[in-house]
DNA sequence: ATACTTGCAAATGATTTGCCAGTGT
DNA sequence: ACACTGGCAAATCATTTGCAAGTAT
């Protein structure tokens, strides 16, 4: 499967960061990549491919789909950006810094917990002990019941 | 996302305890039908949709992909059947106790390890503990580097 | 000037759907 | 008999690729 992994990109906060990073490797900043990012940053969610064409929406100027995903996939080999599967729709891209997130999703109410890599340490932890395995939630997330849910079923 | 349940379906320990089953649901056998589960029966790892058609690569004769995937979905219904994601590629497809399992996939060598559910218990017990979700890790597989990998880079 | 990028169209792969003929019960 | 199914073609969705025209450096 190969996950892209956090990567060398240093720490970008902003689109001149990000573009910084491009020249930096050697990759011209066209209008297309600054929307992709200029999506990426103004988005408090992973976001589809799709609606980073549509520029969200309307809220910013869209784009053509197929450079979008040339360009997320550029990105993604910087270790700018990530993608994770939350469900059974298309893939989701965020930025890998504010995608330090990792996800747990219910699978009744198909809601979406993002939280901090620490949260889950100890999950991490427990990973560790039963396989040997150093584990990460931030491509396919824990998928369960959660404590509602199972409240609402009197478990 | 909504991930198919362990459901009310008693054991189905061969092609005809399934069949059974399946009249006892009041649909029909059919021809089409049987093949599917002869190749879930006679897999020992998650089978994609295509991969059933093409009747395991001749061992089975051959049906439509089509009325694989309307099977499926329908034996899904029942409780029968689940799917997990283990990549990048197609859903996969096991009988559902075959299938009690649960997977972690290494993101460096994209080996996958089947294991039984009491394995990761540990894991569920932490996750539980971290956010009150109860965990399964046979839709979605735990991601991470297997030790060996991790070893290779000397972590 | 020139190599990197884009936009658009067409191709691919996975999965779904419409529809009518076929068949299990 | 009759409703449930299957097969086949066409449709849909996500993603990729080919290629000529456009543009960042």
């Amino acid at each position: 499967m190969t996950v892209a992994r956090g990567g060398p990109t240093t720490h970008v906060a902003s689109i001149d960061d990000a573009v910084h990073e491009l020249r930096a490797r050697g990759l011209r900043v066209s209008a297309a990549r600054r929307l992709v990012l200029e999506a990426l940053f103004a988005a408090d969610s992973p976001l589809s491919a799709k609606r980073i064409a549509d520029g969200l929406g309307g809220t910013i100027p869209r784009s053509d789909v197929a450079s979008v995903y040339r360009n997320l996939e550029t990105f993604e080999g910087l270790g700018l950006v990530r993608h994770v599967h939350l469900g059974h729709g298309p893939s989701l891209y965020a930025l890998a810094q504010t995608h330090g997130r990792e996800y747990l999703v219910c699978e009744s109410c198909d809601s979406v917990q993002a939280c901090e890599p620490a949260q889950l340490d100890g999950v991490r932890a427990a990973v560790h002990l039963a396989s040997g395995y150093e584990a990460r939630f931030d491509h396919f997330p824990i998928v369960g019941r959660c404590a509602s849910c199972r409240a609402a079923d009197g478990e």
